[in-house]
DNA sequence: CTGAAAGCGCTTACAG
DNA sequence: CTGAAAGCGCTTACAG
């Protein structure tokens, strides 16, 4: 709980400022472009110049007006700046999570690389909804960012129709459509859970099942997953679906339900790594030899899991690349590129099993 | 690589905008107050109202205008509405990382709560470097945030002044000392440090050594951890610093390398549970026991270490609740209250082992 | 290489 | 409950 800590609440602020602040409201706060000019000699766009294009600006005056500026401490207002010249400089991502998520590091590189070219990112937290994902649009816009960065590509139509007609680039990321708003650079989850079908009956699997969360994404796994098996003959897949965000208890509690109800199950396709390793943590406690008895897919490749859960197959995806990709896709556009950027980053099965 | 996609590039931006748009620059761009103030018969100022004081217009009127708003798709811009106000709604989190850390629980809960207080995030990252995070500031503070969330108490003197000048709300987060910047909410990698000590102590190690990252939090750890061994006259302690972030691999290579140059070693800190986690591979395959012959702690906790890993020792912190207790300080302080927050949030030790 | 004027899209007191 | 006027702190063409 908050403790009350005396400390003087004084905050010098414009020391330097000559002018006297004469506005109709606010307090004197923060120096204006104009203290600067005046302490320098300049006009104000002189001062704008030295921020914006300090090329066009003679050697002396750049060097005076910096001097200036360090000595005030001025630091421009983006919020004018970015409305007189209609440039934000603030790209938005629209993320569901990122705590104990892939997204993280997506968000990670893609924040730095954004920062590298000059734009701030906004973070905006979905969850795990739609609707949420819409309000948090209008949010988002009131900002007006010159990108946007998308999880998914389910989007409701009015959210997607409402973005393509504001007209700036956006990427959709972390999965994959023929239809994207604009830009794309994702995989196909679809292909996933095939993948891993195939993999569950190359290794003899007679009852493969799934654990999953119900989130977009998951359930395209899962579909890819049930298609591959009932080409195979196995149109009968016992199945377990939690609500996201999936975690390792989620995983723990799931598998003795679904084996509760499907014995024979011998092989367990998990939404991600967290169930896949709260299921084998379960498996261990039931006594089952994992991989020999039930195989355990994951997905997600968590950096840790190669370590400490060698009996776990899983499916690496690049969360990485996908952040520098969508990056650059953006950017490009920001500079005057006309192509819109389409990626597929792939996946690939990690099996470290050895049995 | 991004693949040029074929797709129209028309974007329609002002369906319903009536008044002629005849701005010097800029094209057609989006709708303004005075498009839906016109369209619902009310001065521009009616309309501002709708959105920052419902409550002040008149029932009909309110609905009258939110049908408008509705059908134009109009978004109001905040960059003008925070110039003009001088409220930006906006709160700056700087952090090192959200990869593969911690911290992201922390950025995800804080931004949570924030944005149900109508508030936004901007996300900076900073690395693990000082002037990083100085240039940072500058580029944040240009935003005009109404709070800044900080990750340690080591900032450089001026970044801490100019903060201090800036006048509003700082939460220092992850750390702890008697003279914060302004509010804190952390706890203190020191005592942590004697902790782990004190344990490897009751335990009757007898050679505790040290794998840790070289930032300023891990080597309080450090320092907490070497004075206790003192006090127990254990001086000379076997240590291994390595370079942030740390990583699994880290932790791989280092315990190996520790081990050469002090062969009996019987207990290890490792300044993250990835470090430890990799420590502890590294000890499986040098045919160690764990923790008969080395014990292992590691730090943070991270959530399926308790899953896969139970021969560790770990520390536990709790980030989401530094999070949520630095967005309500922040929040406290921007609906006027006085107090200055200063939460020591502490850590618990969490043994699994039943050696 | 530098500047005067106008404007970006809002909100703030102040009236009524 | 509603509005006319002024201003927030920048930048954009346009000159020179």
């Amino acid at each position: 709980m908050p403790t009350a800590k005396p400390t003087d609440d004084a905050s010098i602020d414009l020391k330097g400022s000559a002018t006297p602040a004469r506005r109709t409201r606010g307090g004197p706060k923060g120096l204006r472009i104009t203290d600067v000019a005046a302490q320098a000699g300049v006009s104000p766009i002189t001062v704008s110049r030295v921020f914006n294009s300090p090329e066009s600006v003679a050697p002396e005056t750049l060097e005076r007006v910096r001097q200036v500026v360090q000595k005030l401490g001025y630091v421009p207002n983006r919020l004018a700046g970015g409305l007189s010249s209609a440039r934000s400089r603030l790209i938005a991502a629209i993320v569901p999570t990122i705590a104990h998520s892939l997204f993280s590091e997506t968000i990670q590189v893609f924040s730095e690389t954004m920062s590298r070219a000059g734009y701030e990112v906004l973070l905006a937290l979905s969850g795990y909804s739609d609707t949420n994902e819409e309000s948090l649009l209008d949010t988002v816009l009131s900002r007006r960012p010159e990108g946007v960065l998308l999880t998914g590509v389910a989007h409701t139509a009015s959210l997607r129709e409402r973005l393509r007609n504001v007209g700036i680039p956006v990427v959709e990321t972390w999965d994959m459509t023929e239809s994207p708003i604009d830009m794309l650079v994702g995989f196909s989850h679809y292909q996933i859970g095939e993948a891993v079908a195939e993999r569950f009956l190359a290794r003899g699997a007679k009852r493969p099942a799934l654990i999953s969360a119900s989130d977009v994404r998951a359930l395209a796994r899962r579909a890819g997953f049930r298609d591959r098996l009932a080409k195979a003959g196995m149109t009968e897949v016992a199945e377990l679906i939690v609500a996201p965000p999936s975690s390792l208890a989620t995983g723990k509690a799931a598998l003795p339900q679904l084996l509760a109800s499907s014995p024979d199950v011998d092989a367990v396709f998990c939404g991600s790594d967290l169930l896949a390793i709260g299921a084998l943590g379960a498996a261990r406690k039931m006594g089952l030899d994992v991989p020999a008895r039930l195989a355990i897919c994951g997905f997600g490749d968590l950096d840790f899991a190669a370590e400490t859960t060698p009996q776990l197959t899983t499916v690496r995806v690049d969360g990485t690349r996908i952040g520098v990709s969508a990056a650059r896709a953006l950017l490009d556009r920001l500079n005057g590129a006309h192509e819109r950027a389409f990626v597929d980053v792939g996946f690939s099965m990690v099996e470290r099993e050895s049995a």
